[in-house]
DNA sequence: CTAAATAATTGATAAATATCAATTCTATAC
DNA sequence: GTATAGAATTGATATTTATCAATTATTTAG
């Protein structure tokens, strides 16, 4: 018991790399995921130009907050945020999580504000890309502008999917796929996606997915005794995942890419 | 009774204007909701040059099928679709109602093939706009490459707007949302936000907020008792908005823009 | 115009999830 | 290290919504 929770301190160190922060573009790891891709040399010299590495936030700490005035969009270097909105009731809702080569910001870009808030999970860095600089930049180069495209298109076609979770499906239906989702997302990063540390709490979990903190916690535990993960804390094996995605009710959208998939059409 | 389906039917012949199918955009009553907003002169000629207008579809009639290849986005010039997904269970999932000025197949470009069907609620006709000549002629002309990218952020916003609903709601809160939700698109495109006619069928809509036919059902009849709603059919009239959007727990991000709001920063 | 098919409504019951309350576990501050 | 606050779990109950079944209304096809 002591001893998983050292594990969990352990990772949480790993997963803060101060020597990363001053890396440029090219040697990112994250790279192959984020604006860069498909530009090299002079030109990915010029992005790099535009791009500013803040300090790494604080557990907590706000990147941005609602109403904010838009002026950037933001790539995440390591650790997580989670964005959230206001609601009437005073409340917040939940609206995403947003893990390393994720890009924040881009709801933004038609009001001009943000309409949410986002706040680091753990010690996170992000990259600032500035928002004027960044359409200038794609005016010039046509591969940037489509891979800004491609990524917002990305970005709704994943919201998408989202929606038909929360649409449709009971809550353990929602759960399985919300744990798949991120499994998938630590593997296209380059992480074990049978392994991980979840960053946020059970509370926020239940607040995206629309269920109430007793029901997740519950859940957990009926995955558990069913064998299909292991959860102490906010560390998850994924032991079953085929049940797993059969519990989702998932459609082929929302399975790995296939090698072929995964490099799209750049 | 006779008389309201009547008015039904002449409401439908009227959405179809068959001598819009020709009109450039120049003449186009979409305009400041579309791609040529705050383009003019030679450059919106060009834009219309790329355009295509296709045949109005019929209703059932489909626009794109799911996995079709992502060639062209489109703008519905009148009458109305829904997109939706297949789920694993055979069902079909809605993701969502198209009006006119809106866009549809932005969630393909990422993988170059389309995630969701595309399907006419009624006699429809849209704009197609192929995506290479579109990436194309934004790359000379900025304020294209802006609209494109403020259009796409919208997408994402509406989105997440929805998600919020999805996730946390009671039945009579997601109904609320949905019909304000049209009547304010309906006031955009300088219709009626206090009577309108819904194109899609009660099935469709449950499916979109993740509710059992029936219990829409119920939800129509609840707010007709509690003159909220008059509903007749397909034809509604908002009675008491305020007290919807208290039912519909909004907060300031889902209620009607000011003008000032509505001009966004172009 | 009539018959058949489809859509919408209504009622009764079952199932799922939220809520309330109490307890245990974990992290944080001193 | 201990005290305290916050997070997570578990149980009992209430509420909401889905499901099943039947009826009525509307649209479509001939």
């Amino acid at each position: 018991m002591q001893q998983k929770t050292q594990q969990g301190k352990l990772r949480q160190k790993k997963v803060v790399d101060f020597h990363a922060v001053k890396v440029a573009c090219k040697e990112c790891s994250l790279h192959q995921l984020c604006l860069p891709r498909s530009i090299t040399g002079a030109d990915l010299e010029k992005l790099d130009d535009i791009i500013e590495r803040k300090r790494p936030l604080k557990r907590n700490e706000h990147l941005f907050q609602v109403g904010g005035s838009f002026n950037s969009i933001y790539v995440v270097r390591s650790g997580s945020l989670k964005t959230y909105s206001p609601t009437v009731d005073g409340q917040e809702q939940v609206t995403g999580f947003h893990l390393p080569g994720e890009l924040l910001g881009l709801d933004a870009i038609g009001k001009g504000k943000h309409p949410c808030a986002a706040k680091a999970l753990e010690t996170t860095s992000v990259c600032e890309v500035p928002f004027e600089n960044l359409e200038g930049l794609s005016q010039e180069l046509p591969t940037l502008q489509h891979q800004l495209l491609r990524l917002m298109s990305k970005e709704i076609f994943d919201d998408q999917e989202l929606m038909l979770l929360l649409g449709k499906k009971t809550a353990e239906a929602r759960l399985s796929a919300f744990l798949l989702s991120i499994s998938l997302r630590f593997k296209q990063r380059g992480f074990s996606s049978a392994e991980f540390y979840l960053s946020m709490s059970r509370n926020d979990i239940a607040n995206y997915l629309g269920l109430a903190v007793e029901t997740v916690s519950r859940m957990f535990t009926r995955f558990q005794e069913d064998g299909l993960i292991e959860a102490e804390r906010k560390h998850i094996v994924i032991k079953d995942r085929e049940m797993m995605q059969k519990i989702a009710g998932m459609n082929e959208c929302c399975e790995e890419p296939t090698d072929e998939q995964s490099q799209l059409f750049v």
